[in-house]
DNA sequence: GTTTTTAATTATAATTATTATAATTTTGTA
DNA sequence: TACAAAATTATAATAATTATAATTAAAAAC
């Protein structure tokens, strides 16, 4: 089973006109669930395609946020990361080892009072601290 | 009552040594709750202090969230924003007039059970929307 | 109350992520 | 095959931040 072929389909699916490039920048997202940069993303597959350039990743990445395929994360303030999973979830990053960890917290339980008639279009929770790998080593 | 007086006692009790240009920079942000940029505050207070440098701006900062008098707010991705309030509260921006509102949220009713045994240091929640001021006014 | 030492501020240059622009290539279609 | 439209690429420009070194101010020592 080829799962460029069904990245193909999504996209039509989605509205985004398919193409060598953005099949294998949204594979790239969605198989390694890293949480890329632009450069990650960019140096990875640059490698496949040696005339890749970052100005399509940028693009790209545009594109596919414009049609709701990708989350874009700030979590950190110098540089963007994108993940593939749009359901709203949490991320936790570690200033130890840098990694970013997924994970779901119930969305309806926090009740906000001050912005109830506000239109809420997108949720960011981010946590950062230690996580318990490197807290474990520390010892 | 001279607030600048209370400020230099402020940050000597949080072992911040105190001048001039550090009281100026903590009293903009805590009197403007407009959470600033760098940009912001370097703008309005270079006309009380003409000889004001923005890496003194950028450094004071820093010194100021390594002592956790301020908190730094990246809800966007683009430039950092910054808030006297060190409580945790979520931050709500809107996509139409760029104003960015507080809230308070009940932090403990959240569950998080992927990372129930990591150490949270800092907790930032942002939602992005419309407010209801600008809902309304485009009826 | 000078002198000495340390730290804060400032000016300038360098870095880095991102955006803008225009040229080239690819893709879809008549 | 030829044409038109869109995607990709290369290059330059922008803007936020960081690095470095010089200057100024504050604190400590004599």
């Amino acid at each position: 089973m080829n799962l460029s072929v069904n990245i193909n389909d999504f996209l039509k699916l989605n509205e985004v006109k398919s193409s060598f490039q953005r099949i294998k920048i949204y594979e790239y997202i969605a198989e390694n669930k890293n949480h890329p940069t632009v450069n990650t993303i960019f140096d990875e597959l640059v490698k496949q395609i040696p005339t890749l350039s970052k100005m399509t990743v940028y693009n790209t990445l545009k594109l596919f946020r414009e049609k709701n395929i990708i989350q874009e994360i700030s979590i950190e303030d110098n540089e963007l990361r994108y993940d593939a999973n749009v359901k709203t979830h949490g991320h936790f990053k570690c200033r130890k080892c840098g990694e970013i960890f997924d994970f779901e917290y119930n969305n309806s339980e926090i009740v906000f009072t001050e912005i109830n008639n506000y239109k809420i279009e997108e949720t960011q929770l981010f946590i950062k601290g230690i996580c318990s790998n490197c807290f474990t080593m520390n010892k």
